[in-house]
DNA sequence: CATCACGTCTAGATCGTTCTATAAACTAGC
DNA sequence: GCTAGTTTATAGAACGATCTAGACGTGATG
């Protein structure tokens, strides 16, 4: 039984200041054709009735609603990380931003009708699985930005990462240090695992070295599986599909009684939040999600006000060394399960 | 330049049908007042015209939006299983969700704001950190339930886990198991930490056993730094405040050479996704996210449909066996530091 | 036959804004 | 003192829906 009082609107703001409603919409949007004095008269009424514009009205007549739409999947802690940098992005343009899950029993498109009964201006998604054809559809109502997948047609913005550069980097970083041995545990059919699937390939044969894929996934459980089948064949160094795949390597090598770094070299993808752990201190290639979280923000809101055509933008990974990456021992020979010490605390 | 097509509204829909506006939005909104024979005719209009009603000017007009306002912290994996659920739930009761996420530099206000103005008919704010009064002044304009936090005053709804039952369970088991020395790494300043170290205390008395808490915190940091205290009086078993503080504690013992159980039992809270890995297995307390979520959505849905007083929900907790909880060695005796072999895969 | 009730439909007001005219007040130029 | 130009303010029409009140046709009732 609560008192539900009636919020405050431009008449009672319009009426307390002694002007009209247009005027005090104009203060409100900070717009030219009110005079100083009238403004601070203004301001002041509505501060003390603790006015608020009504959105919804607003966003009815001018439809312009400054809101920019995110869909992101609620089981993935790399979307987070985006979805926090998209706020302060979007907040910097003087934008809002509507967020909408991918769950369980919750498909991509309702998530996007969602965003749109919102009134939102622009879509973000993050690793959209829906078809080009769709995505493009979508496209010709509301400008339309792709996070981190690429080749998503032309009237669609994309903002991704290089994978080609970052498994360059990640290949070239562990030949350096002497691996030759190196084998990629891929991400399935994760998006842009076959990307990466391709460019560790073409790395490698660069590097006059075998390449080795073992099949792996998104997740530890992958991980995991992936460190099994390679106990036939253990390599020095392994590049996981990403963090939590390599997570799940590192605890199944460890269950094998190897030692990371010492015996076999592991690198993550992503560098997530797991990645920085203390005790964990994953070597990764970063993405960079504040990086292309602004990037996405950037690109929708230039298409929504400058009306410029889509674009696609890449943008460099960097590589991040911890303490999973080593020189490998004199000789890696396969097959040596000798035990050592854990790892210093 | 992409071409950006009008979207029809009911005007374009009757023009369509040969009837007038407002016979369309009885038709759309399924009310009484129409035949059968024209509310088809307007329907196969609506569905030829691909209509769908534009949520801004309904909500503008009636002040029904359907839609549960719900805030979370974009750095908690837990909420993420929360709002899945809270999905699932709404739609079932023909509500629409709108999220908005408490990160970095975006303060609780500021996401409750955001909510408000999407136009949410109540809030749903999983573990709140607001004061009670600011709580109270919401609640005084729009239905507020607090999920994850009680003793919110009045006028807030409130669901959350009892956390007295919870520790009494995870105390009762150790102890049943024949642990002597049980220690609780709490969760400091964190919601009802509080709650759990004071019931910890007591319920250790009850057992006749002395309760030694440790301070702790939410994350592996947490845990990890806990474990290092507990070096110098190792206990034979420890409740963390929750999975990600065990997982740090279980880190650090393991470090130190420590085999979890053999040597020390560790007991989650939370039952996250993290407990539930192949490779960690974490025995912990689960709180049961979907069911909070889903009682928290039937608060609000009915606060906003019965117009019942607000009410305090209290789910009870149970206890899940994984492999970190065992009988403790014949005599637990601290300083024990011998090594072990690796857990079995 | 007049009245009433009922089901179906519609005109017009309304929600709280923004936007487009246009009026009023003032300044400046001749 | 009249006209033109600029600034400041307002009235009224939008936006796309819902809601209220009443019109219309039909059939039943007194």
């Amino acid at each position: 039984m609560t008192e539900q009082q009636r919020r405050p609107t431009l008449i009672d703001v319009a009426k307390a200041a002694g002007v009209s409603r247009a005027l005090v919409s104009i203060v409100m949007r900070d717009a030219p054709g009110a005079s100083e004095a009238t403004r601070d008269k203004v301001l002041e009424a509505a501060r003390e009735l603790g006015y608020r514009p009504d959105t919804r009205a607003r966003l009815l007549r001018s439809s312009r609603t400054k809101l920019l739409g995110l869909s992101f999947s609620s089981s993935q802690p790399f979307h987070a990380e985006i979805v926090d940098a998209a706020y302060a992005e979007a907040a910097a343009k003087g934008y809002e931003v509507a967020l909408s899950a991918v769950a369980n029993g919750r498909p991509e498109t309702r998530a996007i009708e969602a965003l749109l009964d919102f009134g939102s201006e622009a879509l973000i998604l993050i690793s959209p699985t829906l078809s080009n054809q769709s995505l493009t559809r979508y496209a010709s109502h509301v400008p339309v930005v792709s996070l981190l997948r690429e080749n998503v047609g032309d009237l669609v913005d994309s903002v991704s990462s290089d994978d080609n550069a970052g498994i360059r980097m990640a290949v070239g970083y562990l030949a350096a240090l002497g691996h030759r041995q190196i084998v990629h545990v891929d991400g399935g059919t994760a998006i842009s695992a076959a990307q990466r699937r391709a460019a560790f390939h073409t790395e490698m044969l660069r590097h006059g070295l075998k390449p080795v894929t073992v099949p792996g996934g998104p997740s530890e459980e992958d991980g995991l599986r992936a460190g099994q089948l390679l106990q036939l064949d253990m390599p020095s160094a392994a590049i996981a599909f990403n963090d939590r795949c390599a997570l799940g390597l590192m605890e199944s090598l460890r269950a094998n009684g190897l030692h990371v770094p010492n015996d076999v070299s592991v690198l993550g993808y992503d560098d997530s939040q797991f990645a920085r752990l203390s005790y964990v201190q994953l070597s990764s290639i970063s993405q960079d999600a504040p990086l292309l979280a602004a990037a996405a923000v950037d690109r929708a809101v230039d298409r929504i006000e400058g009306n410029q055509p889509p674009a696609h933008v890449i943008r460099t990974p960097h590589l991040v060394k911890r303490k999973t990456t080593a020189r490998p021992r004199q000789s890696s020979l396969p097959g040596d399960q000798s035990r050592h010490q854990p790892s210093e605390g």
